[in-house]
DNA sequence: GGTTCCGTACTCGGATAGTTGTTGTCCGAGTAATGAGGG
DNA sequence: CCCTCATTACTCGGACAACAACTATCCGAGTACGGAACC
């Protein structure tokens, strides 16, 4: 089981997005360029970002995207959904009912397999720790130095 | 992100090796077709769980599989890291060091960012849970008419 | 008749192709700022 | 001076390759049964 890097970039384009607030809306290229991210790729990404309402992208010459909302209404969940997609890892395939139980009468298997919940209680723990955190809890956490540096390489790339 | 079917595979699988205890050693063609799965490349997953110790393989012509432990002994994080690898779903590349963290002096990103932790954290609750839970408390939430279908299947398959 | 030996059939184990999903790129359509031209 | 309009630069959105991982399969190593030969 793999999670695709897009989250972390995701995450970590938001926190940029976060605190070059004023310098709202950013392009992608300069967002790729903070982290030295292939841009197009990004620019998909941001977009999954976009479609959950997490960001909010603005066309034109001085265009770019900036966070829809405050960073404390966004969570990680949010951040992981969007781009990762809702769909559950474990998918139940009710291999249960092949084979031996292909001949069973009806109604044999009305309740989920143990299988099936144990993996969704799992994944919703998952999910609650994720919730539980938002992007302001990023922020707060982050080294002190973070935001400084990050104006200051954007300075130099507008410069 | 997304699961292998293996490990609902493997599940299941090792729930059929526990009822079918006394028939042990099972083969792969007859556990297969318990529940109607390619038959080689199950194989492959049941090696997984040989090398993790979760089965125990008997070669030969009466050769097969076997629980290599009881079944209170064996959780679902014992399988689906088994099968799944030990690497975490959330791989790290450092993407802040890279562009606008680039040139900064040594020591600045000594402590791992918050974003790692977070995500560390809840993967720690998802495996919290999966290894919270046994093979055991699967047979015995599991419907009662289970493991005399899985016994009643097997052999007609032998017969 | 009992014992030993060998061939056979069936099993695990690791190395080898096919298929799906993710990563990365490119190009066309649309939009707002910019600058020029005319009223 | 103000308004209109074309140009330009940037974005979105979908369509198109390259790569990796998962899925599926084939052949070699090893073991127990069955039978034949021998004592």
């Amino acid at each position: 089981m793999r999670m695709g890097e897009g989250v972390e970039w995701g995450l970590h384009c938001c926190l940029a997005l976060a605190w070059l607030e004023d310098e709202a809306p950013i392009p992608t290229g300069r967002l790729a360029a903070l982290f030295n991210l292939p841009p197009v790729y990004l620019k998909k990404r941001l977009q999954d970002l976009v479609r959950a309402g997490i960001l909010a992208s603005v066309p034109g010459v001085k265009g770019g995207f900036r966070l829809a909302r405050a960073p404390e209404r966004i969570t990680l969940l949010d951040v992981v959904t969007a781009i990762e997609g809702r769909d559950e890892a474990f998918r139940c395939n009710e291999i249960r009912q092949r084979g031996a139980g292909a001949e069973e009468p009806e109604g044999t298997f009305a309740k989920p397999c143990g299988v099936v919940i144990a993996m969704r209680r799992a994944e919703l723990a998952w999910r609650r720790e994720l919730a539980a955190q938002t992007l302001a809890d990023l922020m707060r956490e982050a080294a002190p130095s973070a935001p400084g540096r990050t104006r200051r390489y954007y300075a130099r790339l507008t410069g």
